[in-house]
Formats: C-alpha cells, sequence, structure tokens
RNA sequence: GUCCCCAUCGUCUAGCCCGGUCCAGGACACCGGCCUUUCACGCCGGCGACAGGGGUUCAAAUCCCCUUGGGGACGCCA
C-alpha cells in the first residue's frame, strides 16, 4: 500500500478562519494516523487578493494549532508555468479551445439565460470556432455534452452530475494565469496528492476537476467534502457571527487544544468522548464518522473545552499565558512561584485566559478596587468593627491552614458562623463579595499587604 | 430559476450502512439539589429530539418515495 498524501490548500485573502482550521485538521490527522505526508500548498494565483502577510498569519496560526506540515509551503502561482504547459498540450489535443467571447457579452448572455429560466452557463459559442491566441482570449475547456461524471465521496457517499449541467470552465484567463480549478488539478496530480478533503462548497467544482483528470490521463484521487460551518443564525459563517478567525480566537484566550478539539468534534464523533488531545484524535480520527450535514458553531461549548484544558495546564505554563494579560491592565510581574499560587486560585473561575487575569486582578492592586455594592453591603460599622478586632490576630498566621484554622477559631469564639467573619474580610481584602477561597489569599498576600489593605479599609 | 447536498433534544452528536436490544444514549447550555467562608469547581437530578406524509415489513429513527424546510454552487475568486 502507497503512503496517502493529502494536503491543506488556502488561499491567503484573508486570515485561517475556522472552516479552513477544520479542513486542515482533519488532512493533518489522516495523514498522521497513517503515516503519510501532509503538504500545505498556497493557492495565491489571485495576484490583486492575495497577500504575503495573509500567508504569514496562516503559517503561524496552522504553527499555533500544532499542525505541522511536511516540507516547504508549495506557492501556486510559482507554478504558474507548468500550468501553462498543460493548458497548451489541452490545446493541442482538441480538449480545449480558445474563446474570444468578452466578459461584457457573457454577462450580458447569463443574464439572458437566468431570466428565461435556464441556467446561467456558458452557452459555448466559440467551442467549434478553432480560433487562436489573441488579446483579452482566454481557453477554455472543452467538456464532453452527455454523459454523467461522479464520484464515491468518502463523506457523502456517491455523488453524481449530468454533463449538460456543466458548461466549458476557463482554464486560462486572459492575464495569461491559470484559473483556480486547473490550477488545482494540474498541482493534485502533480504532487501526488491521494486524498482530498476540503469544504463542502467544492462538491460542484469536483465533477469538472474530475473531467480535467480524465483529460490529463491521471488516476483519480479520493474526495472528501467536509460539510460547512454555520453561524448561529443557519446561515453561512461570517463576520457577523462574531470572530471567525483562529488568530482571533487566540487573543481573545482560547487554548489551541480547546480549538482542535472543539472542531473536530464539531462534524466528527466517536461514540460519546467529547475530550480529545491531537494526539488522540489522531489515534481515532476516521472520515467513516464525519457527519453530512452542516454544523452551526456553538461558542458555549468552545468555552467549556476551554476551561477544561486551563484546568488541566501545569500552573506555571498557565502562569506563563496568562501574564500577558495582566501585563496588559498594568500590573508588575511577581515571581514565578507566587503567579503559579495566584493562577491555583483562579483557574476554575474563568473560561479564558483574560477572564483569569481579570479574576486574580485585585491581588495586583494595592488597595483593590472597592466594588461599592459590596462595600454598602458588608462593610457596615460593626463589621468594620470586627475587622479592627481581628487585624492583630491576623499577623499570627502564615498558611492558609493556618488561617483557616484561625479564622474558625475566632468564630467559634464570638459564636458565630464562619461566613460572618470571612465576608467582612474577603470584600476588605478583595473588594468583591466573590473571590477565590480566602484563607488561600490571605498566604498569597502575606501579612503586610494584609495588614495594608485592612488599613485602607478601617482608616 | 437550475443543479448538488442535508434533515435525531435550542446546539454538537450516538444510533441509521447490517430494521427488533431505542417509550432514543452522551455532551454544551438551561433549571433544581448537594458540597461550601463567597464565587466557582465537582457531584446528583430535571427539562428536552427521530421535520411531515405515504409506502415496504410481523416490526422503521433505521429501507424506499413524495412534500416541506435548510444549506451550497451556478465568476476571466479560490
Amino acid at each position: 500500500m502507497t503512503a496517502i498524501i493529502t494536503r491543506f490548500a488556502p488561499s491567503p485573502t484573508g486570515h485561517l478562519h475556522i472552516g479552513g482550521a477544520r479542513t486542515a485538521l482533519f488532512n493533518w490527522l489522516l495523514a498522521r494516523q497513517r503515516g503519510g505526508r501532509f503538504v500545505l500548498r498556497i493557492e495565491d494565483t489571485d495576484a490583486l487578493r492575495s497577500t504575503a502577510e495573509y500567508t504569514q498569519a496562516i503559517l503561524s496560526a496552522m504553527t499555533w494549532l500544532q499542525l505541522d506540515w511536511d516540507g516547504e509551503p508549495v506557492y501556486q502561482s510559482r507554478r504558474a508555468d507548468l500550468h501553462r504547459q498543460y493548458i497548451d498540450k489541452m490545446v493541442e489535443k482538441g480538449q480545449a479551445y480558445w474563446c474570444h467571447c468578452r466578459p461584457e457579452d457573457l454577462e450580458a448572455r447569463r443574464q439572458k439565460a437566468l431570466a428565461e429560466g435556464g441556467k446561467p452557463k456558458y452557452d459555448g459559442l466559440c467551442r467549434e470556432k478553432g480560433l487562436g491566441p489573441a488579446p483579452g482570449a482566454v481557453v477554455r475547456f472543452k467538456g464532453p455534452e452527455e454523459g454523467e461524471t461522479g464520484w464515491n465521496d468518502l463523506i457523502k457517499g456517491p455523488v453524481v452530475f449530468d454533463n449538460r449541467e456543466l458548461d466549458d470552465l476557463i482554464l486560462l484567463k486572459s492575464d495569461g494565469m491559470p484559473t483556480y480549478n486547473l490550477a488545482v488539478v494540474v498541482d493534485d496530480v502533480t504532487m501526488n496528492i491521494t486524498h482530498i478533503i476540503r469544504g463542502d462548497d467544492h462538491v460542484n467544482n469536483t465533477p469538472r476537476q474530475i473531467q480535467l483528470y480524465h483529460a490529463l490521463g491521471a488516476r483519480l484521487p479520493f474526495f472528501a467534502h467536509v460539510p460547512m460551518i454555520l453561524g448561529a443564525d443557519k446561515t453561512r459563517l461570517s463576520k457577523r457571527h462574531g470572530a471567525t478567525s483562529v488568530m482571533a480566537y487566540r487573543e481573545m484566550g482560547y487554548l489551541p487544544q480547546a480549538l482542535t478539539n472543539y472542531l473536530a468534534r464539531l462534524g466528527w464523533s466517536y461514540g460519546d468522548q467529547e475530550i480529545f488531545s491531537l494526539e488522540e484524535m489522531r489515534k481515532l480520527f476516521n472520515l467513516d464518522h464525519v457527519g453530512r450535514s452542516a454544523g452551526v458553531f456553538n461558542p458555549e461549548k468552545l468555552n467549556w473545552l476551554n476551561s477544561h484544558y486551563i484546568k488541566e495546564t501545569p500552573l506555571d505554563e498557565l502562569g506563563a499565558l496568562v501574564w500577558p494579560y495582566l501585563a496588559a491592565r498594568g500590573y508588575e510581574r511577581p515571581a514565578d512561584d507566587l503567579l503559579a499560587k495566584i493562577m491555583a486560585t483562579v483557574r476554575e473561575r474563568g473560561k479564558t485566559l483574560p477572564e483569569l487575569a481579570e479574576k486574580a486582578g485585585f491581588y495586583f492592586q494595592s488597595p483593590p478596587e472597592l466594588d461599592p455594592r459590596a462595600a454598602a453591603k458588608v462593610l457596615t460599622p460593626e463589621n468594620l468593627e470586627l475587622l479592627r478586632e481581628m487585624r492583630a490576630s491576623l499577623g499570627q498566621a502564615l498558611t492558609a491552614e493556618d488561617f483557616e484554622n484561625l479564622l474558625r477559631r475566632l468564630a467559634e469564639a464570638r459564636g458565630v458562623k464562619l461566613g460572618a467573619i470571612a465576608q467582612p474580610l474577603r470584600v476588605a481584602l478583595t473588594g468583591q463579595t466573590a473571590s477565590p477561597g480566602l484563607f488561600e489569599i490571605l498566604e498569597i498576600l502575606g501579612p503586610a499587604q494584609t495588614q495594608a489593605r485592612l488599613d485602607a479599609v478601617l482608616k
């Protein structure tokens, strides 16, 4: 059995988006699982819209997601000569022909066909004219006029198109550049791609591409069309549904494992299992279990996965990940072990990295910003008096455990519940009524900081 | 308009290919309870779906047909 070769072929006309990331992931998974190759091809034949910046952004997004590719990325634009050779050969063999129809005329005829209830396809005007090259001319594929073209899609099953539905697609643009459909086929053939996993929106291109494979005498690859990802309103995921680029999710504080796990599970399943490391997916992934219907992107579930992976991240790593968000708030960097201890107290209280930074904010503000409603409710005259009385004894403990014993004894001595003295202290130290565990906070703040915060409230 | 694809809880899905084990299982979200110094986490419980209609069959979420609904494509974009 020969090794499989898959590819991801984004066009650098924008950032890597959620849908693209998923097709990349599936291609990567299949290749890695079967010991094959996963190659990256940048489809930059649209000179107007493709940029080097987007190319870079796509590469870094892939790297962030830990989807490594084999060899150097292939730039489609640099293969234009090769594409041109194939086109010339097809013209020579009578498989393609020069067409002199002008874009405006074409558009007019399309509109007319549409108005008459027909399909807006090329009418074949130049097909039998035997024209040659000319300024503004294009080369079209001479497709079969009858019969059917179909394939057995690895995800969708058998798909068949009537050849009469297909028109003579352009292979060479008037600017001398190959079109997408031609370039893709020539590249996939010459790069020996065995499995093409791509978005659903390409099924309509597939019969045309298959005809090109036939014309080229090339062996067909396997096709697998992954369903679209939709927004909450069930239309194609777009900007107005919120962030769509992978890097935007990185900035919003999502972990790459959460995103790949979510994306894999959106469409693919393995029984009831929800949590998969990249390593695990790689073992278990299977195109048979990729669903056929479109899926709605659900940020809530992504959040859940993100908090799961946040809880799994070692504290020192988590500290490093959250630090940039803390720094953005203008805080000073604490020692690594202290930052790790802080993370331990907040990591179950936030779903994204910036949320963690927000929950940890009070540690870094001295005194912390006092929530007026918390103050009004909890820092009553009686409670302030209570804090004043407790102030000295708080200097006698050092560890969270000691603080717990101390406060429990104090509560017992006064004949009140722990909460009665914990809440005023919490508000004094954090400015909030909701916070991480009070004993841990006391340990982290230390005696001096604790006294300073009490002083600020009691002055 | 034409063609292609799709259709199980609000959402992601298991089950469908090989009909009975499914008065349909899991997860997110939501609601309730427990735990508890607060908030979370965690645990327990609840709500909630086979789009509709015809067939085939002793039996259909599972097979077939139609309808409806949704998505996609119809570019000298990729």
